[in-house]
RNA sequence: GGCCUCAUGGCGGAAUUGGUAGACGCAAAGGACUUAAAAUCCUUUGGGAUUUAUUCCCGUCCCGGUUCGAGUCCGGGUGAGGCCA
């Protein structure tokens, strides 16, 4: 009787195995391939859940696997450290964000251990250290004198009673989430990155990202957002002296509208505003109240599009006396274009709503291509002819854009221009928690930076969280500094980095980790970069993937222009969400069900239960692998993350089937403890002739492993798992009954364990050791697929008639279609549906199916 | 609201990329072993009809199209999820 596998006790052993021979870690060896393979790393919020697992597990089958295929692999792990959660869990815990974060790591560390994960635990960085951080101010400075840093006032949340900066997410119903206060819109100046200089190389480079997900691209290039407009200055008329006659710049992708011009929109924050307000206390308490709107894209789309009428009206260029009344409008955005549209209702939905609204003229100028009939409340966006336009008459909307761009060019009032959607990437974080930024302001107005050998510029530590504000600012003695150089008063820059920042070159700290002098040593990078594989969540696809391009474009490094080879995008593990009367949430473990009613088991009180979201810390709804882990195993645990949903899929979480896990790897166990005397140190495969049930045997073992390799190529993990079990069931089925059968038991046993380590790699080693061998698994290399036993010599060829499965026939690989016709004769149920019916043609798809078309 | 994605049995999902729909697993039911249970093993499992078969009909969210043939391609709709600096 076989023992039964102790999932504890060995993978405890492996664990300490794999450390001491420090298997995992790795260095430059040009004789080998590199493989660099990194899944985003965590923010350490406090303990690993589900999410992670799934994220990780999938980086390591690829990691270990990529090992067994004889490469080089760098599989490094790291923290996302700073940010705002550390700062609110220290004032609610009484701790300091720094200790909070560290003591998360070290638990998260411990917990990501023990799932066994193939990681260079030597090359762990956390950006909240300040060996990482150092090297972040110093490529600061680097883009600062590249020009690629500039300030300018931004607008931002601004929660007036807890006096800080609040992001999007923080904003609830146009209110603080903490303070329930009323949040402004506030002017400050803030640092940001001129990503917009690399727009057109970041857009171009996306062509040939062919390891990236499709998606990801698609959206990448919606957000860069390139397009074609024309800029054009429409001449003011107006009572106010002040603005008669001065020019006004509107920006539109659709100047061959200009005839169905009937108004101007100027965002709430455009220069002209600020002159207007000053005229009239009404309209200042009109645009203070269109500034107070959220400026997100989501709720400008959504929201009711209002403005205040003004006393500005522009002149039409085209059309002799006539006027456009210019209004002030929410929907209009001072960061895109020229802050400045004129609106063409017939033809733009928000233009419509709005004009209907203020009872605006609506003029048509583009025909339908085809008799649409439209109401009065949609705009005509599609395709036509253009009228109602003078000499744009009859064209088409690009000639006609063609057209008009040609005359303000020729009469001097305007341009063609390129524009892009994509903003310049604000940096300037008003909070404590953050890459302090190393510059300061000397009393005599100057920007200093802070000199390079004074880096570090470290955050300090006894900060006062409980006063509002940003602690920075509130700290005089970090604040107050002199002047390296003159001695002058200065006063330190209080904002930190937004932590997109940190995360934006992680990758290439990963490649010299220890590095003192440079963020980076370019021996190790040209080595190991780029990223052979990133493995991130989807949410990610856009702004932390285009950063971190930006970033690796703008460091202008020889021969690296983009840090990631291939991009696979996991999707996230979702969880119902609970809540309890008071609205706050209620973690699931903490959940039980009685009577179809929801409990809070510690308090015994009722809860609701939510909706399905994405696991997420904030949300509670969190499933913590430990107890899992603990009950059935590390290698149960990635087995189960591993097998049913294919990873790119978002998952619900269950843990039905978690059981299933953990009884194929104690199956696998049995099966390799009852063939103990079966196994040999050897296998010899490619002499051995096998026949009769052993063949058959075998071929099913080669077939699966090559269904194996090829999804783990693929990214199928679940479609590998169950071609795992088709072994797994194979080889329980299989008696042996000769010396030949004894040896094909041999040798699929020896397949099936070295297939598997890559998801149980601590079952993988012990039942290695049961064949006797002394090493590591993970120095036999990847099995090869034999051939031979791929094809089979009969095949089976489906009959339809008219396209339907009427029967089959097995014959012998590439029969011919007469040969086929001729074998059908015998099968019944196709003569009797041939009977008296004429055929009318065939289709043959050698080995695989035969059409006969007859007439009904 | 814009962009992106997805939809297949009771459930998770497979389908060589246009060629046998439902692999594999979970759950369920029946049986074997057992004093009993657990564990393990065997059998059944999309719906329906019948003459129980190498049978027929229906079936991959809904409506339409292309094709000898559509889960897969095209058009329209419905529902769900992700992102919006």
């Amino acid at each position: 009787m076989s023992e039964k596998y102790n999932s504890k006790i060995i993978e405890k052993k492996w664990q300490s195995y794999w450390s001491e021979n420090k298997l995992f870690e790795c260095k430059i060896d040009k004789n080998k391939k590199k493989y660099y393979i990194l899944e985003m790393f965590p923010y350490p919020s406090g303990k690993i859940h589900m999410g992670h697992v799934r994220n990780y597990t999938l980086g390591d089958v690829i990691a270990r696997y990529k090992r067994a295929q004889g490469f080089n692999v760098m599989h490094p792990m790291g923290w996302d450290a700073f940010g705002l959660p550390a700062e609110n869990a220290a004032i609610e815990n009484k701790t300091s964000p720094k200790t909070w974060t560290y003591e998360n790591i070290e638990t998260m560390k411990n917990q990501l251990k023990q799932m066994g994960l193939s990681i260079d635990w030597s090359r762990e960085i956390a950006t909240c250290d300040k060996l990482y951080y150092q090297n972040q101010q110093k490529l600061f400075l680097k883009f600062y004198r590249k020009n690629l840093i500039y300030k300018k006032e931004s607008l931002v949340n601004w929660d007036p009673v807890e006096n800080t900066v609040l992001a999007n997410e923080q904003v609830i119903d146009g209110k603080g989430w903490r303070s329930g206060a009323e949040v402004e819109q506030k002017k400050l100046s803030q640092w940001f990155f001129k990503i917009t200089d690399y727009a057109e190389s970041l857009l171009k480079a996306l062509d040939d990202m062919s390891g990236w997900p499709e998606k990801v691209r698609i959206m990448q290039k919606n957000w860069i957002g390139k397009s074609f407009g024309c800029e054009i200055d429409f001449v003011i008329s107006s009572k106010l002296d002040e603005f008669n006659n001065e020019k006004l710049r509107i920006f539109t992708t659709r100047p061959d509208t200009i005839f169905g011009a009937t108004f101007c929109a100027l965002s709430p924050f455009h220069p002209f505003v600020d002159r207007l307000i000053k005229q009239s206390e009404t309209l200042n308490n009109q645009v203070n109240e269109l500034r107070s709107h959220k400026i997100s894209e989501e709720s400008i789309a959504k929201n009711e599009k209002v403005g205040v009428p003004t006393e500005l009206f522009i002149k039409h260029p085209f059309i002799e006396n006539k006027l456009l009344p210019v209004f002030i409008a929410n929907f209009i955005l001072m960061d895109y274009g020229s802050g400045a549209i004129y609106g063409c209702p017939a033809h733009d939905q928000r233009d419509l709503d709005f004009a209907n609204k203020y009872n605006l003229e609506i003029i048509p100028v583009i025909n339908p291509s085809d008799n649409i009939e439209l109401d009065k409340k949609t705009a005509y966006t599609g395709s036509g002819k253009l009228i109602n336009s003078q000499f744009l008459n009859g064209l088409s909307i690009e000639e006609a854009k063609k057209e008009i761009i040609k005359r303000v060019e020729e009469l001097h009032i305007g341009k063609k221009t390129t524009n892009f959607r994509l903003r310049d990437w604000g940096v300037s974080r008003q909070r404590y928690w953050g890459c302090p930024i190393p510059i300061m302001y000397r009393e005599d107005g100057k920007v200093i930076e802070v000199p390079e050998d004074q880096l570090p510029l470290e955050l300090p530590d006894d900060i006062d969280l409980s006063i509002p504000g940003n602690p920075l600012n509130n700290h005089p003695e970090w604040k107050f500094t002199k002047c390296p150089e003159t001695g002058m008063n200065a006063i330190r820059e209080t904002d930190t980095l937004d932590t997109f920042v940190d995360s934006a070159w992680y990758f290439l700290r990963f490649c010299s980790p220890l590095e003192t002098k440079e963020p980076f040593n370019l021996d190790e990078i040209n080595y190991w970069m780029p990223v052979d594989q990133y493995v991130g969540g989807v949410e990610h696809a856009i702004l932390h993937l285009l950063y971190s391009r930006f970033f690796t474009k703008a460091l202008s490094i020889k021969g690296m222009d983009e840090p990631f080879d291939s991009l696979f995008t996991q999707g996230m593990v979702c969880h119902h969400t609970f809540q309890n009367e008071s609205d706050a949430w209620v973690y699931p473990d903490d959940v039980e069900k009685k009577n179809s009613k929801y409990f809070q088991i510690s308090t015994g009180k009722q809860v609701t239960m939510g909706e399905i979201e994405s696991m997420s810390k904030s949300k509670k709804n969190v499933i913590d692998p430990e107890s899992i882990i603990s009950t059935y195993g590390a290698d149960s645990a990635r087995w189960f993350m591993l097998s049913d949903s294919p990873p790119e899929k978002d998952i619900n979480w269950t843990d039905s089937g978690i059981n299933g896990a953990w009884k194929i790897c104690q199956k696998i166990w049995t099966i390799v403890q009852n063939n103990r005397k079966n196994l040999k140190q050897t296998t010899n495969s490619n002499d051995k002739t096998y026949q009769g049930k052993s063949l058959d045997f075998i071929r099913i073992i080669h077939q699966n492993l090559h269904a194996i390799t090829q999804s783990i190529e693929k990214f199928q993990m679940n479609v590998s798992i169950a071609k795992v079990f088709e072994i797994v069931n194979a080889i329980s089925k299989f008696q042996i009954e000769d010396e030949e059968g004894k040896e094909a038991m041999n040798e699929a046993l020896h397949i099936l364990i070295r297939v598997i380590e890559p998801m149980v790699p601590h079952l993988a080693e012990e039942c290695w050791s049961v064949v006797g061998k002394n090493k590591s698994i993970m120095d036999e290399p990847w099995p090869t697929t034999n051939t031979k036993y791929l094809e089979n010599k009969e095949v089976t060829v489906v009959i339809q008639i008219n396209g339907k499965r009427r029967g089959e026939v097995i014959v012998s690989k590439d029969t011919s279609e007469k040969e086929v016709e001729k074998e059908i004769k015998n099968i019944k149920n196709i003569t009797d549906a041939l009977s008296g019916k004429n055929i009318l043609k065939s289709i043959y798809v050698p080995n695989k199916i035969l059409n006969i078309v007859v007439e009904k």
